[in-house]
DNA sequence: GACGCTCTAA
């Protein structure tokens, strides 16, 4: 008996031996291995030696390596690889679709995809997930319908990969009765699917909905699992709603499930977002207390909470922390602790970590440029922005746009005002938003030029709200132009919700000291009251 | 030989 199984399970390996030897096999498994774990280095070792042993253009390895690169974030190189093997057949336009999609560049993703069709190739299964998610994060809802189109043409519905993503490219564009509609005609029910349809309604704001859809498809036998909290729990912490968090993590704990880094995570960001600090820094002590670690996510949703408060005591034990987790290099932590020290006055400190790095995304520069404009160092700060667009790596946001007005308007740059936002809409295709314009009537008013303000107000694409009335009242309170308050406070009067009195109160406050993103902020927390129909509850143990 | 979906981050 003994002896039999010994030499089946030498047989088996004589097999793997053997299969193992090949060595086109052993290249495929290297590959898979670097792709797999993003090793660069050996990975171009080992594509210099298939170059060199004329096997790099084996269609075969050419796939491998296009998602060795993709993975490894080198994209061009992936790209220019995909160029160099003429009649790529789909499977590679797949590899590279799929690489741009997961990694976020979603116009290039979908500029493939054009680019495979107008070669007369057709979409399969495989592509169809990468092109719906890019359309969803691009809000392309009509590209998203064509393809709805093509799915139904090729009964592609029966695949569950592709009604997941076409259920959740239709709740990213905000047609959740679509995605309801697709989802209800399937037959078997996915997870997935299911996930995408309840993120739709949490994004939508009927998060109460959600809860319902889920209470539904238990009793239709289908097991939420921790994703599917965790989409509920994102929705109820940021509308500040307690009593159904409760409730949504007792569901959770009814299908035996415990809260994950990411629900923890979510409940921090919740408080955070809705100035609840003290709440914040007890779940998040609550959490490692409970023993589960904070990822780069946590650190960055709690940063904020000692920014706001200018609490560098806690900011620096923060600090601690992602060192001892070992993701302070994470971009998005150097771009909250660059954020935090600059907000708790130790400007010096933001300046340190933002010029010892080196990989920096649009909320790293951001994060610096703002640091300067709030401190007066205008100067630094339009130098910094003006950089930021030179080197080209990074594509600057709305956001950018808004500490760099910031700047002009501490430092009285009224010159630049026109030419920031023709650059804006021109080059970078931002639309400007309320907040922009809040910003530039600060800066004409504080410049003593009102009638001009009065100008852009009455010229401006949306509707004005309270904060731009509200930034041309103060200007006009500046320097004395009583006409002008007048007809800018009866607007106030009309627009001032009774219910957000004292938010509106605090965005004044944040709007006289040029504090654009803060002012958003109490925006957003303004209408998520307004959601809000069940008052707030004391804070009800979670864990 | 492929490939893809859902949750947290200023």
């Amino acid at each position: 008996m003994v002896i039999g199984t010994k030499a089946i399970r030498l047989s088996t390996n004589f097999i793997a031996y053997r299969s193992y030897c090949s060595t086109s096999d052993i290249y495929t498994r290297l590959l898979e291995s670097y792709t797999q774990n993003g090793v660069l280095q050996s990975g171009k070792a080992l594509h210099a030696h298939l170059i060199i042993n004329g096997l790099a253009k084996r269609t075969h390895f050419a796939s491998k390596l296009i998602a060795l690169y993709a993975e490894c974030k080198q994209l061009s190189h992936a790209r220019k690889l995909f160029d160099k093997i003429p009649n790529s057949d789909i499977r590679r336009w797949i590899v590279l679709i799929g690489a741009y999609a997961r990694r976020g560049f979603y116009e290039e993703a979908m500029s493939v995809f054009s680019e495979m069709q107008r070669k007369g190739k057709k979409p399969n299964k495989f592509v169809l997930p990468s092109v719906l998610k890019a359309c969803g994060r691009f809000n392309d809802f009509r590209t998203g319908e064509i393809l709805h189109c093509v799915i139904l043409k090729n009964e592609f519905e029966l695949d569950s990969y592709v009604v997941s993503a076409l259920i959740d490219m239709y709740s990213k564009c905000g047609k959740v009765e679509m995605a309801k509609r697709v989802f209800y005609g399937t037959v078997d029910k996915d997870l997935v699917a299911l996930n995408a349809l309840v993120s739709g309604c949490v994004q939508q704001g009927i998060v109460k909905e959600a809860v319902d859809l889920v209470v539904e498809m238990k009793v239709h036998g289908m097991k939420p699992n921790v994703v599917t909290y965790n989409t509920l729990i994102a929705g109820f912490s940021q509308t500040n709603d307690r009593a159904t968090l409760c409730d949504v993590i007792e569901l959770m704990h009814d299908d035996g499930l415990e809260l994950d880094v990411v629900s923890w995570t979510s409940i921090v960001s919740g408080l955070v977002q809705n100035f609840r600090n003290e709440e914040a820094f007890d779940t998040f002590k609550r959490m490692l207390d409970v023993g589960i670690c904070p990822s780069a996510a946590t650190i960055s949703s709690i940063l904020p909470a000692c920014a706001t408060v200018a609490d560098l005591m806690r900011g620096k034990e923060i600090h601690g922390y992602a060192v001892a987790m070992g993701i302070e290099k994470d971009v998005y932590v150097k771009s909250a602790l660059i954020d935090m020290y600059a907000k708790c006055g130790f400007l010096s400190e933001a300046k340190h970590l933002f010029y010892k790095t080196c990989e920096r995304n649009t909320v790293t520069w951001n994060s610096m440029i703002f640091g300067y404009a709030n401190h007066g160092y205008c100067s630094e700060a339009i130098e910094l922005f003006n950089q930021m667009l030179r080197e080209e790596k990074t594509k600057p946001d709305h956001l950018t746009f808004i500490a760099a007005l910031t700047a002009c308007s501490h430092a009285g740059l009224v010159q630049y005002r026109e030419s920031l936002f023709k650059l804006m809409q021109e080059k970078y295709a931002i639309k400007p938003r309320l907040e922009h314009f809040a910003c530039m009537v600060d800066l004409l008013g504080k410049a003593g030029k009102l009638d001009e303000a009065y100008d852009l107000i009455q010229n401006m694409s949306i509707e004005p709200d309270l904060f731009v009335w509200g930034a041309l009242l103060g200007a006009c309170s500046q320097h004395g132009n009583m006409d002008l308050a007048a007809v800018a406070a009866e607007k106030l009067a009309k627009l001032e919700p009774e219910s957000a009195g004292s938010s509106v109160l605090l965005s004044s406050l944040y709007a006289d000291a040029s504090k654009w993103v803060n002012v958003a902020k109490v925006k957003r927390v303004i209408k998520k009251k307004k959601l809000k129909k069940v008052p707030g509850c004391s804070w009800v143990e979670v864990a």
